[in-house]
RNA sequence: GGGGUCGUAGUUCAGUUGGUUAGAACGCCGGCCUGUCACGCCGGAGGUCGCGAGUUCGAGUCUCGUCGACCCCGCCA
């Protein structure tokens, strides 16, 4: 009844095996997929990292094995010696690589037993995400956990091994850092020889990576472990992994192009995909303008129009009031939803409220002609007009919102998204890369009744634009750029204040006195008094790219051991309470 | 901080206008079976209906609260 200790020596996976190792002797070891005792003859598909191999155990010829195998449940560890054989004409199973062979069993032994599993190892289990998260190891043995982890390992071998080619050197910073203003929450750890004092963990290796600049570096990377103290998304954790680059000397063009570079090494490395050079480019106002957000999915059309000058010549009251208050009146077409009912129409227009609108209007195209409910305060010739600028073809539905440009833009930016995906307009085996240019380098934040940066504080101003710090800051351009795929932001970076002046100004423009810029940056102030080269760069974030080239949802897919929506870890349960004498030692008194 | 979906056997789910002993499938346990691969056949065990109050003669079902998972808004330089 005992488990025996490992008393043979593996010789082979359960996945490699082919018809031209028929007749050799082979060992293996793995776990019991399944196992089905048909009374003189016991099939057990085997499986390891590397696959399953169906193993025979016959009561005549291996009587022992026959009767050991008797006692197999699922995810017993076994260790298996036989003899590779041809499977009998008819009994082959193409759904397996090895199922051509299978392994005729002589000896057997029971490594390890396991308790019934709370749920079948195996991809087409339904599971609900707490019980994956909670036996995340038992989880972690299916397949396509396996691959996609699988994949996230030739995808950073793939990284360091273009950067390494290209010149650029891996170098580790610090995990304990200062908590500096600006960016995200951070996450804080005690310092117990400092009492009441704190270091952050690292939202991002930012200024670390700056100063290895100035201390001339000028090819740095790192696979570094960035941390967020923010409400989780299916595409955020709060603590997630970034590509993070920069360099010394580059224009932004050779800085690209070497992106570029990268990132089709990684998807050929990794994924076996072509990805050609160079991206697609688009200014962050013409995103906005066409599609109303800056991570446009550009695998379909459905651009967003601007119906403002044919909507004042309507007696629509909504239009004419937000066109005076400086609004602006946009819409799209969606191919094929002119049939849409009612209530499908109503749903739409709730869905606008989700992103601060306050409805849709909507427009059909039919074989009766154009409907619409502002029809008649319309006019034909306005709502003809209004199609035409939409390009409407029969069976179209028209959504258009009418708001201020900041609510517009969300709002039928996110419906084209929707849409889209309702009416699967994506192809999944497309890959469109983008790169959106020239952010805007500060934006007023209403209830901070300050400016704050789009990016981060270090980024570079056009430099045509820095005049315009003494008389209208929302309107300077930054030399600050995203990386977005399919829709989906993969990577932002920038050039970089190297100038101290510049970086004065734009402190000064956050709102930062003199006194709290020395206190909280006194460090890089001074560092970029010393020689600091010109220099820019780039973090792509890694957990969000194997995701969508694993082609899962969610990027807890890609990571081995997630956090729940709350930043719970269900199997460790984190985080947790801990000793008083702990919280003495650092000072610390929870209220 | 806000909106939404969900929580019933080990698992995934069903459960009628509130009414007898809460069902199914898979899994599990026992038996039979020599070419299965979702093996098959026979038999069996298994329930704090997330938790706590309330309404009611009676609550899985209705109400309130609470806990948890997921999705979204805010937030995430």
């Amino acid at each position: 009844m005992n488990p025996e200790p490992q008393p043979l020596s593996r010789t082979h996976t359960c996945g490699e095996l082919r018809p031209t190792q028929i007749g050799e002797e082979a060992v293996l070891m793995g776990w019991v997929q399944r196992s089905r005792n048909l009374g003189g003859v016991t099939f057990i598909d085997l499986r390891d990292r590397w696959g399953i191999t169906q193993v025979v155990v016959d009561q005549k010829r291996a009587p022992e094995a026959h009767e050991l195998a008797d006692r197999l449940r699922g995810e017993y560890v076994i260790a298996v010696r036989g003899t590779v054989e041809k499977r009998p004409a008819g009994t082959e199973n193409p759904a397996l690589p090895t199922g051509s062979i299978d392994v005729l069993g002589s000896e057997l032994h029971i490594l390890n037993e396991s308790k019934t599993p709370p749920f079948a190892v195996e991809d087409d289990a339904v599971i609900t995400e707490t019980l994956r998260l909670r036996y995340r190891y038992l989880d972690l043995r299916r397949p396509h956990l396996q691959a996609n982890l699988m994949l996230r390992h030739r995808a950073t071998m793939a990284v360091r091994r273009y950067l390494d080619q290209h010149g650029f050197i891996e170098i580790e910073t610090p995990m304990l850092t200062r908590s500096t203003p600006e960016g995200a929450r951070d996450f804080l750890v005690p310092s117990r020889l400092s009492p009441g004092k704190f270091y952050a963990l690292p939202q991002s290796p930012q200024l670390f990576k700056q100063l290895l600049m100035v201390a001339g570096y000028e090819r740095y990377f790192q696979i570094a472990r960035c941390f967020r103290d923010e409400d989780l998304r299916a595409d955020r954790q709060p603590e997630f992994t970034q590509i993070d680059i920069e360099t010394s000397f580059l224009t932004r063009e050779a800085f690209f192009a070497l992106l570029e570079g990268m990132i089709q090494a990684l998807f050929r490395d990794a994924a076996g995909r072509d990805v050609r050079p160079p991206f697609q480019r688009l200014s962050y106002a013409d995103a906005m303008d066409r599609y109303g957000v800056d991570n446009p999915d550009t695998r379909f059309g459905v651009e967003l129009r601007d119906l403002s000058d044919v909507a004042a010549l309507t007696e629509v009251k909504v239009f004419k009031e937000q066109l005076a208050a400086g609004g602006i009146v946009k819409g799209i077409a969606v191919p094929g939803c002119a049939g849409y009912s009612r209530k499908e129409l109503d749903d739409l227009g709730r869905l606008a409220a989700d992103f601060g609108g306050k409805g849709l209007f909507w427009m059909k195209r039919t074989a009766e002609g154009l409907q619409a409910p502002f029809g008649k305060h319309a006019g034909e010739g306005q709502l003809a007009a209004m199609a035409e600028r939409l390009a409407m073809v029969e069976g179209d539905l028209a959504l258009i919102a009418a708001d201020a440009p900041a609510i517009v833009a969300p709002v039928l930016g996110n419906a084209r998204k929707i849409m889209a995906q309702r009416l699967n307009l994506a192809s999944s085996e497309a890959l469109n890369f983008l790169w959106i240019t020239e952010f805007p380098l500060l934006e007023y934040d209403a209830e901070a009744r300050r400016y704050v940066a789009v990016h981060h504080p270090f980024t570079a101003p056009v430099e045509a634009d820095v005049p315009l710090f003494h008389s209208e800051p929302n309107k300077i351009r930054a030399q600050a750029y995203d990386l977005v795929l399919n829709g989906q932001e993969i990577g932002g970076g920038s050039r970089r204040i190297h100038r101290r002046e510049v970086q004065n100004l734009m402190f000064s423009a956050l709102g930062l006195s003199q006194e709290e810029a020395q206190e909280k940056f006194g460090f890089l102030l001074e560092a970029l008094e010393f020689g600091t080269p010109p220099h820019g760069g780039i973090a792509f974030g890694l957990d969000r790219l194997i995701a969508i080239m694993a082609r899962m949802p969610s990027i807890r897919e890609v990571i081995a051991f997630p956090k729940t929506q709350r930043g719970a870890d269900l199997m460790m349960n984190a985080p947790s309470a801990v000793e008083p004498a702990q919280l003495r030692e650092l000072n610390l008194q929870v209220r």
